[in-house]
RNA sequence: AGGGGUGUAGCUCAAUUGGCAGAGCGUCGGUCUCCAAAACCGAAGGUUGGGGGUUCGAGACCCUCCGCCCCUG
């Protein structure tokens, strides 16, 4: 009988991640699932290190560059999309292989997320301009005056979530502490998966990072983000955070020159990566950790250290 | 070679003209339940180019050596 765990595959930007999901996916006979925040998105395939359409076409692949950059992408929405997204590999007789950088899409994998009402846009957008108007302070005092138990876990800087706080009171008129009470439902049980963790060690993998970048550079990323720039997006929405793009666009404007625009990008890619190791070490303890050299021998006996 | 300038944290620069050596960036560590490539919190880091002198006290003033920059020949 064949294992048909699906096979979770995290980890730094530019550690080696998504060369191993391909491999096993044609050894195994399975489908490249994305895990990736930013590689949901249509837009900046070059930036974003999206797959090629040959690797699409060579090896299943789902949830890939199927967002449009106007959309602001979610973690719930990440979760409804992924939980379909095996179901149907599983339909097609395919293993899953999810692979990315999010480690909250994991998360709301494994763990699941606490449902939450949905808010309207108008609410949204009312305390989003709110916020970018007052003094960080200002805010969470708002909150602690309607909500001072959640207001007692936020930062007084911590802006993104004390919006989020307040938002989710307003439209449901509970505290977001109590939603997020309420029991969470798994898409995947840990127990019926395989989890890896790759990553080269730290000086290694950011040799890899600048290396990559350069070669993004090298293969015209530069003219999809002039494409980016002529959309005139918000510069709030998530696919103007991608890593790179705010010097790329800098560099497009004439505001930064090319070298100053790579080291920028370069140094931000290094920091995020940082923040994924962070999460991975405080988060993913119970994955098998890897480096990707580690990894070009494992296949065969894959399953021997997976299944203790 | 002569004249002028400059040297402070990994980098860019402060230090009220002699009174406790700081900031931003970077680096490192951490937080995180629906924007997560986000948002936020914290920490380390210095023989102030070297040596000598003046002074109760020197990053600052004096002497000297070294490095770099500019001008002149």
């Amino acid at each position: 009988m064949s294992d048909a765990r699906p096979i979770l595959i995290a980890g730094p930007t530019a550690g080696g991640k998504s060369a191993i999901a391909a491999r096993l996916a044609r050894e195994l006979g399975g489908i490249v699932i994305n895990a990736d925040s930013m590689q949901v998105y249509r837009d900046l395939r070059i930036l974003t290190a999206r797959p090629t359409a040959e690797e699409e076409v060579r090896v299943p692949h789902a949830l890939y560059g199927f967002v449009d950059g106007r959309d602001a992408y979610s973690a719930g929405r990440y979760a409804a999309d992924a939980a379909a997204a095996i179901r149907e590999a599983r339909e097609r007789g395919l293993r899953p292989i999810i692979v990315g950088g999010t480690g909250l899409y994991f998360k709301a994998l494994l763990d699941g997320l606490s449902p939450m009402p949905a808010v309207p846009d108008e609410v949204r957008a009312r305390w989003r301009a709110e916020a970018a108007a007052t003094a960080p302070g200002e805010l969470h005092g708002k909150l602690r005056a309607r909500d001072p138990q959640m207001a007692e876990r936020l930062a007084p800087g911590d802006t993104q979530r004390i919006v989020r706080a307040l938002e989710v009171l307003e439209t449901s008129g509970v505290s977001l502490l109590e939603w997020q009470q309420s029991p969470r439902e798994p898409v995947l049980g840990e127990a019926d998966t395989i989890r890896l963790v790759v990553s080269p060690q730290r000086e290694e993998l950011y040799r890899r990072i600048e290396r990559r970048f350069e070669a993004m550079m090298g293969e015209g990323t530069l003219d999809e983000v002039s494409r980016l720039a002529t959309l005139g997006l918000d510069p709030t929405l998530p696919i103007m955070n991608a890593l790179g793009v705010r010097p790329l666009l800098r560099h497009v404007r004439g505001e930064l020159g090319r070298e100053e625009a790579i080291g920028e990008a370069q140094t931000e890619t290094r920091q995020y990566a940082k923040r994924q190791l962070t999460w991975a070490r405080g988060n993913m303890i119970a994955w098998k950790w890897m480096s990707e050299k580690e990894t070009e021998s494992f296949s065969a006996d894959f399953i021997c250290f997976s299944d203790p």
